[in-house]
RNA sequence: GUCCCCUUCGUCUAGCCCGGCCCAGGACACCGCCCUUUCACGGCGGCGACACCGGUUCAAAUCCGGUAGGGGACGCCA
């Protein structure tokens, strides 16, 4: 048996998006199963939207997300004196042939077909004409067959068939002499020696036609898998308006790519009852086959719940790693503030993205600015004094920096006051981070350091008693 | 309009090929309880689906037929 061989075709016309990443995946991933190989292919033959910048922002979204490939990545544009050769060679044995039938014209006779509920094909106008017609400009088509069916076993959707009689001639050269799309894929896959294409289901339309090519130019047909789509919550064709789908935004609004991996990897594919799936995982389990053949919603939620998990698993050196931009975009460094990794683990329970993470990192190196009045106000001004001065006071001949002993200090100071935890916890809280919501007191005051939170209690003790 | 595809909890899905173990399992979300110094984490429990109609069968989510709904394609875009 000869080599598996893959590849991701995208059109550098816009950056990667969440639907061409999760194909790359798929073809990453029984590339690395079958231990063959993953070739990476720019289709930029509409010259008039592709553009360099779309080209790197694809191959940074690549390798955001680990997708490395063996081979490529290749561009259509440096092939165009090939396809020109076959489009010739088509020509030469007669199962091309040039159309001078004009852009509009056909364009007013597509309408008017729809119009009377008639299928828009082309109608053959010039497909029996003999000899060339001067100079006038032309297209060159491809002289599809008339009758009988065309079909292929897709690896996702099983057979497939088409009547021979819904395909027209389609254009494989257009009138500047550039190549078109169906044409060049599969001049490309058939060269690049694909063995297994896999590609959106948008494209299973055109997988007759390019199956009828393959047989015109004498090559192998490969197989064929089509990813269903992804859909936005309206269940309509995911796009901006449904919110982010771009990698790189995911990738700035803090998450991981190992969750938008494993995210990406359950939409539409599943393992038994399993969730979580590390690469190695993926790789091992993955199987083209088992991809499910329906359509299926982007669900940010359940995205979050995995970028948490992934939080949670994560160790803090390498959060301290990616957390830094999230935190330098903030005006935020963490010179001279308390160690990085320890205010990490301090929130890695709480924080769903890297974006919330930087946050909720932020009084750790700003004393706020203002408290919580709301909150505050839930105590009378005697007892927060007395409550700042104790704790002050006890931690200034305390020794200790980790969080279960300084837990434990707040333990004694209440039963030497006679107070409850959660008259002391809270009103602490508030003075070291102007807020409710924060870790365990123990674990700031760890991270802090006990000169800082000193500094804190005593700024917050003078504005109570203003 | 024509062709192609799809249809299990709100969402992702298991089960479907090889009917009975499924009055349908898991996960996210949601609700409740517990834990608790806040917010979270975690634990426990709850809510919640086989699109519809016929057929085959002792028995159908699973097989067959039809209907409806949804999506995709129909480009000198990819």
């Amino acid at each position: 048996m000869s080599q598996l061989r893959v590849r991701f075709a995208p059109s550098p016309t816009g950056y990667l998006h969440v639907g061409g990443a999760r194909t790359a995946l798929f073809n990453w991933l029984l590339a690395r199963k079958e231990g063959g190989i993953f070739i990476l292919r720019i289709e930029d033959t509409d010259l008039e939207r592709s553009t360099k910048e779309s080209v790197d922002a694809i191959l940074e979204g690549m390798s955001w997300l680990g997708l490395e490939w063996d081979e490529g990545p290749f561009y259509q544009t440096e092939s165009f004196p090939l396809y020109k050769q076959q489009v010739q060679r088509l020509l030469d044995e007669g199962k091309a042939y040039k159309c001078y039938c004009r852009a509009e014209e056909l364009e007013e006779k597509r309408n008017l077909a729809m119009q009377e509920g008639r299928k828009p094909k082309y109608d053959g106008t010039c497909r029996e004409l003999q000899g060339d017609a001067g100079d006038r400009p032309y297209v060159v088509r491809f002289r599809a067959p008339q009758g009988g069916v065309t079909s292929f076993d897709d690896l996702i959707k099983g057979t497939i068939t088409f009547p021979n009689e819904e395909l027209d001639d389609l254009i494989i050269q257009r009138t500047d002499g550039s190549p078109t799309y169906n044409f060049c894929v599969v001049i490309d896959d058939a060269t690049m020696a694909i063995t297994t294409v896999i590609r959106g289901d948008d494209h299973v339309n055109n997988t007759p036609r390019q199956i009828q090519l393959y047989e015109a130019l004498g090559y192998p047909v490969p197989r064929f898998a089509h990813v269903p789509m992804i859909l936005g919550s309206d269940k309509a064709r995911l796009s901006k308006r449904h919110g982010a789908t771009s990698v790189i935004a995911y990738r700035d609004m803090g998450f991981l790519p190992e969750a938008l991996l494993n995210y990406l990897v359950r939409l539409g594919w599943s393992n038994g009852d399993d969730e979580i799936f590390s690469r190695e995982e993926m790789v091992e389990k993955f199987a083209i086959t088992s991809v499910g053949r329906s359509a299926s919603v982007f669900n940010t939620e359940k995205l979050l719940w995995l970028n948490a998990h992934y939080i949670k698993n994560s160790s803090p050196a390498r959060l301290a790693e990616l957390l830094l931009p999230h935190l330098s975009r903030r005006g935020v460094t963490t010179d001279g503030g308390p160690d990085l990794e320890k205010v990490i683990v301090t929130l890695q329970e709480r924080a769903q993205t890297l974006e919330e993470m930087a946050e909720r990192a932020l009084f750790f190196y700003q004393a706020p600015a203002s408290y919580d009045e709301a909150a505050l106000a839930k105590f009378d001004k005697g007892h927060l004094q007395a409550v700042f001065g104790a704790v002050d006071e006890k931690l200034a001949a305390a020794g200790v920096v980790e969080p279960a002993a300084i837990d434990a200090l707040f333990k004694e100071i209440c039963a030497d006051n006679g107070w409850k935890m959660g008259q002391v916890g809270q009103p602490v809280r508030i003075a070291l981070s102007g807020g409710t919501q924060a870790p365990g007191i123990g674990e700031i005051v760890a991270a802090l350091g006990i000169a800082e939170t000193r500094l804190r209690l005593q700024k917050a003790r003078e504005y109570v008693t203003l």
